[in-house]
DNA sequence: GGAATTCATTAAACAGGTTTAATGAATGAC
DNA sequence: GTCATTCATTAAACCTGTTTAATGAATTCC
C-alpha cells in the first residue's frame, strides 16, 4: 500500500509537508503543493483514514445503535435512520450502523471508532446506557430514558400528550370503551401511552379499565401486524362492548384491519381505528384511510444527530428535545352511533 | 483517556501481553488473564478500535454507499440496507452507512475505514466505480455495471426476464396496448427493463413501441408517486388505447392509482396494474390490491454482503449473482374485455 | 543431570498518519 | 549591512494498539 512516506520521498519533501497539503491545515506553497498533489496522483495515493483518526483522536463518524428485534426494520425506523444519516452528512459526519440485539454479549467490547453514538432504544432498563456512559464518548438517546436517569440527554416525542389527545379525541366523538393496543412492556413509550390513556379518562372522569389495554410481546409475534390482528380477534370476539380501537403502529393497524374483515365488523361505522404512527404512502391508501399520530419519525433522527454534533462541538445542550406530534384525521374514525339509539 | 500502557503498568506486565488478553491471540495464563481483566475493569479500559485497526490493517467495518436522491428512503431500500446488515452482523462486520450524491466532490477522498464496499448505484456509467477500483478495496455492486465492465463483481435481478414474463403475462391475458412507466434512463435496470419489454412483444409478434414508455425524471418529481400519477394523467387523457400499465416502482403505482381514481378509470375493469416491485404490507392493503414483483431487496443486500465478505476471505466470487424475483398476483389484473365486445 | 523442548512473557519495531518545536531562508526595518 | 520578523519546511515525537524475535523459566526426555 503507498503511505505518506512513498509521497513524501518521491516528491522530494517530508511528511509533514505532504500531510500538510492533504489536511489543509497548514499553508504549504503553492509550488510544493502541486507537485505533491502530482506525486500523489501519479502513485495513487489516498491518506489512511484510521492512521489519521488515531493521531486526530476523531474519526468522525457517529455510531446509530438499533435494536431490531424484527427481521425488517419498521418505516418508522427506516425514516429514523434516514434523518440521522442526513443529518451527519451535512455537518460531514457519516453513520456507523449498528444493529443491536437485547441479550447483551458486549461486555468486553472494544472502543467504537465513532465521535458519538445515537442509541435508539426505548427499553426502560437498558445496560446499554451503562456501557455507554463508561466509554465517555458523548451519546444522545431516541427514546426518554429511565426516569432516575437525569444525565441523559435524549429526543422523543411526549408520548403522554399524543395518547391523551388521541384519546380525548375518541372520548369527543362519543367513544368510551377504548381497546388500546399498547407497545411491549419494559419501554418507556410503554408507559407513557398508558399515562396518557389514563390522564384522559381521568380529564373526563370516566373510569379507567386496566383491561382494556393489551401489550405487544415481540416475542410472541413475528410480525408487528400479527399483534393486530390476533389481539383484535381475541378481544373483539370475548368482549363486544369495544367501539373504537388505538394501534400501537400503523403496521399493527394493518393488523386490526385484518382481523376487523374477518370479523365482518365494519370501520368507521361499527368500529373507529387510530394508529399512534403514520405512514403517509400507506395510511392514505388502505380502506379506510386511516387516522393516525404522525410522530415525524425522520425530524427525531435529525434532532438526535444535531445534538450529537452540537456535544461533539462542547456546546450545550438540553436533556430532552421533544418534538411535536400531529394528528392527521382520516376515514378511519367517526361518530360513536351506540349510544345513540 | 486509558490506554494498554497504564493497564500493563498498574498490572506489572507488558503491553504485549494485556494485548494478547484482549485480543485473545496468544495463550496468556490464568493467573495473569485474571489480574489484567481485574485491572482493566478497575481502570475502565477498552481497546482502542482505530489504533487495532490500524495494527491490525482491518476494520471489520464494510461500507454500504447509497446514492439517495429523495429524501426518504424507499421500502426497497431500506430492505436492502436490513439485508446487508444483517448479514454483515451475522460475520462480525458492521455497516458504515454512506449517503453519495450524484454530482462527486470526491475527489481527494480518504481511503474509508472498511475492509470492503457495497456500492448501491445503478447508474450505466458510474465514476464510483472507477473511484473504488482506484483504492484497491474490495468492493461489489448492487445492480448491474455497464456491459463493458467485465471486472466488477455484482448481484442484481435479472430484470430483462422480471418484465418480459410481466408483459407476457399481460399479453396473456389479452392486454396489448400497455403503458410502460420505466425507470430513469441512464441507469442500467431501465435498460433491461426495456429490452425485457421488447422481447416480450417479439415473442409474440406484436408491434413494440417506443411512443408506449414514460421514463421517469427524478429531478421533476419530488416524490416517486408523482411521477406515477403526472404519467398517467398525461398519458391515459391523450391516448385512450391503453388496458395496462406496468409501473417501476410500487410508489409510481400508488401514484397510478390517485391518477385512475381522479379520471374514473376502474381497476382492475377498466385497466390492469402491475408495479414492478412489491411491499407485501402495503400492496395487500390498497384497493384493489395490488399485483407486483417481488425482487426480494434483502436478498439482494444479504447477497451483497456475502460476496463482499468472500473476497475479503480471500475466496473466489462469480462474477454476478442473480436473485430470482417472482410475479405476485393479487386484484389489479384481469382480463382484457375490451377484445371481445 | 544436562540437553531438548515447550511455554509464557517481553522489548522493540511497526502500522500510517499528525503535530510540536526547531531550522533556515526570505523579507522588512532602520 | 545587520538584526528582527515572517514564513515554509522538517526532524522527531506521538497517537494506541499488534506482532516478531528474543528471553528465560519450566517441563520433558534419555
Amino acid at each position: 500500500m503507498v503511505t505518506i512516506d512513498d509521497v513524501a520521498k518521491k516528491a522530494g519533501v517530508s511528511k509533514a509537508t505532504v500531510s500538510s497539503v492533504f489536511s489543509k491545515k497548514r499553508p504549504i506553497s503553492k509550488n510544493v503543493t502541486e507537485r505533491v498533489l502530482h506525486v500523489a496522483k501519479e502513485l495513487n495515493y489516498m491518506p489512511n483514514h484510521v492512521a489519521r483518526s488515531l493521531a486526530t483522536k476523531k474519526t468522525m463518524i457517529i455510531g446509530l445503535k438499533m435494536p431490531m428485534r424484527e427481521f425488517e426494520l419498521s418505516s418508522f425506523e427506516n425514516k429514523v435512520i434516514n434523518g440521522v444519516v442526513t443529518q451527519c452528512t451535512k455537518h460531514g459526519y457519516r453513520v456507523l450502523l449498528d444493529r443491536i440485539n437485547d441479550d447483551m454479549e458486549n461486555d468486553l467490547m472494544s472502543k467504537d471508532p465513532v465521535d458519538g453514538i445515537i442509541l435508539y432504544n426505548l427499553k426502560n432498563e437498558d445496560e446499554w446506557i451503562e456501557q455507554l456512559k463508561r466509554t465517555n464518548i458523548p451519546f444522545v438517546l431516541i427514546g426518554r430514558p429511565n426516569e432516575a436517569d437525569r444525565d441523559t440527554k435524549f429526543v422523543g416525542n411526549n408520548n403522554v400528550e399524543i395518547v391523551k389527545e388521541v384519546v380525548e379525541f375518541l372520548i369527543e366523538k362519543g367513544h368510551q370503551d377504548i381497546l388500546f393496543l399498547n407497545s411491549a412492556l419494559g419501554m418507556t413509550v410503554t408507559e407513557d401511552r398508558k399515562e396518557g390513556l389514563k390522564q384522559a379518562f381521568e380529564n373526563y372522569s370516566l373510569p379507567f379499565r386496566e383491561e382494556a389495554i393489551v401489550y405487544n410481546d415481540p416475542n410472541k409475534y413475528e410480525h408487528a401486524s400479527d399483534y393486530g390482528y390476533q389481539a383484535t380477534l381475541e378481544r373483539l370476539e370475548s368482549d363486544k362492548r369495544y367501539t373504537a380501537i388505538i394501534a400501537e403502529t400503523d403496521r399493527a393497524a394493518f393488523g386490526v384491519l385484518r382481523a376487523v374483515r374477518r370479523l365482518g365488523v365494519n370501520i368507521p361505522n361499527d368500529l373507529s381505528l387510530v394508529a399512534l404512527s403514520n405512514n403517509e404512502t400507506i395510511a392514505s391508501e388502505t380502506n379506510p384511510r386511516l387516522t393516525g399520530v404522525e410522530l415525524f419519525p425522520e425530524k427525531l433522527g435529525e434532532e438526535a444527530a444535531k445534538i450529537v454534533v452540537n456535544m461533539l462541538n462542547n456546546q450545550l445542550v438540553p436533556r430532552e428535545k421533544i418534538v411535536p406530534a400531529k394528528l392527521i384525521e382520516r376515514n378511519s374514525c367517526t361518530q360513536n352511533q351506540t349510544n345513540f339509539p
